[in-house]
DNA sequence: ACAAAAGTGTTAGCAGTACACCCATGC
DNA sequence: GCATGGGTGTACTGCTAACACTTTTGT
């Protein structure tokens, strides 16, 4: 006698009243200088949910995944609905599948994104200015954050640990930044996911030595000596996600491309 | 005017006619020793698939997620089904779901595992025993794998970045061994996983300076100058994966309790 | 002139590597 | 005894941390 073995799909395709249903969310990090303050704080948009369950509680923006789109175009799609711009980095971060995550079941696959910190300064502007900002999105400092929907508060903490683990051995750090920054500027933004401060002497040699920057010719004036500007490289792509790496969508454009908001139905 | 910005299911649910399914696969590795050969090589179990798509194809052994049970669980229960074992090391490895990676849209969660190598070589004589061996799965070298089904040799190939990866800044090699082990089997674990042979004298000192293993009293004996037996430390949980290292289901149990393989339906 | 940030030099320590060497056992 | 793998000692190298120091700007 001998056993039968299914491989993936080869037996007959579930009941079609199976409930389950597949969600694509995203933790959008960014650095935001709070009024005064000197050292830029991790931020994230979460969005005021409408109805139960957990209506009124603070989520991490999302929806359904649409039968025939891509897992991170649908990142991609609310993201840009959420926060009107185009991330600089994305990521799949998690599929989470747990039964009681939600009263009906619902498998999250959660992506994590990187905004450019002058991107959302300038959208931030524009609400204003225009009086058009969106009443149920707000940006939360990562570290303070309430509780929130669902398990989004795991989900983010994951995702942070997953940021502060990468930012040690990638170069995502530059998904916060401009086309072209200074070394302190570039220093600021790991002293802030790592929250402790750097040396700026051996911060300098270590960033210079690893050949991912390249020098330009301007300066950044205005305080004290000018600070040389430089610019990313990127021929250098590290292998940061294997063999996934640059396989997925190439859709490493334009950081600086915003989205258009679909604005409401 | 204000955007209504989705979050998370706060929308209607899909169309029931979505035809979304979501299936769970797994990457199964282990050790086994090649007849004569010195080294031991990375093995995975495939499944050969009866039917349409990739009928005849060989394809990772999974099956379609049911709504009542974990996706872990259900890694867990399709490893079993295939190979008759538990799992020493069983991890998330991603979610894939591109459009025309099959005909119909598929969702797969892949898992990733580690079975001990001596769990599968008694399986594997227990079925040469019995005589029951199945017929429609079979042992590859994770080095020369044919044309798999849908997108699994891309699976493959990740899963196998991840393990070397891991394999250098955690303790997972431990999977692949029994619970006690001398020095030089895990060193031979390291070099079949890394495929390049290691220094017998710092990987000494390095693995006992980690503090991750504990010595026994006992000793190989057989060969030349007997061997101390060391076994793994538990105390010591390196962060492995973050947040979600510890959290989930904690069947850290024991990995030498075979399943009772499930037989044809 | 002075404060502050940009940028350079120097040193100590630590981890990884290479390799020479002694120890204990089976044959 | 001798081959073989178990186990120890030691020197070299490259990276990091710490910190003293020079340079260049704004005020």
């Amino acid at each position: 006698m001998t056993l039968t073995i299914r491989s993936e799909s080869a037996a007959s395709a579930p009941s079609p009243s199976d409930p389950t249903r597949v969600a694509v969310s995203t933790v959008i990090f960014t650095l935001r200088r709070p009024d005064g303050c000197d050292l830029p704080v991790l931020s994230l948009p979460l969005v005021r949910r409408t109805r139960d369950p957990y209506g009124d509680f603070w989520a991490l923006p999302g929806g359904w995944l649409d039968a025939d789109e891509e897992l991170e175009d649908a990142a991609s799609r609310t993201l840009g609905e959420t926060t009107g711009l185009a991330a600089s980095y994305l990521e799949q971060l998690y599929a989470f599948g747990a039964i009681d995550r939600s009263p009906s079941r619902v498998i999250s696959i959660v992506y994590w994104a990187l905004l450019r910190s002058d991107d959302v300064d300038a959208q931030l502007a524009a609400h204003l200015a225009a009086g058009d900002a969106p009443e149920n999105v707000e940006w939360f400092d990562a570290a303070h954050l309430p509780t929130l929907a669902f398990d989004h508060n795991a989900i983010v903490d994951y995702a942070l640990w997953r940021l502060r683990n990468k930012v040690g051995y990638s170069r995502i750090a530059h998904g916060f930044l401009p086309g072209s920054f200074t070394l302190a500027e570039l220093r600021e933004v790991y002293e802030a996911i790592l929250e402790r401060r750097l040396d700026p002497a051996n911060f300098r040699r270590q960033v210079e030595g690893s050949g991912t920057l390249i020098p330009t010719d301007d300066f950044r004036t205005g305080s004290h000596r000018p600070a040389r500007l430089y610019r990313y490289n990127h021929d250098v792509e590290l292998s940061d996600r294997g063999p996934l790496g640059t396989a997925p969508p190439a859709s490493r454009e334009q950081s600086a491309t915003p989205h258009t908001p679909k604005e409401a139905r």
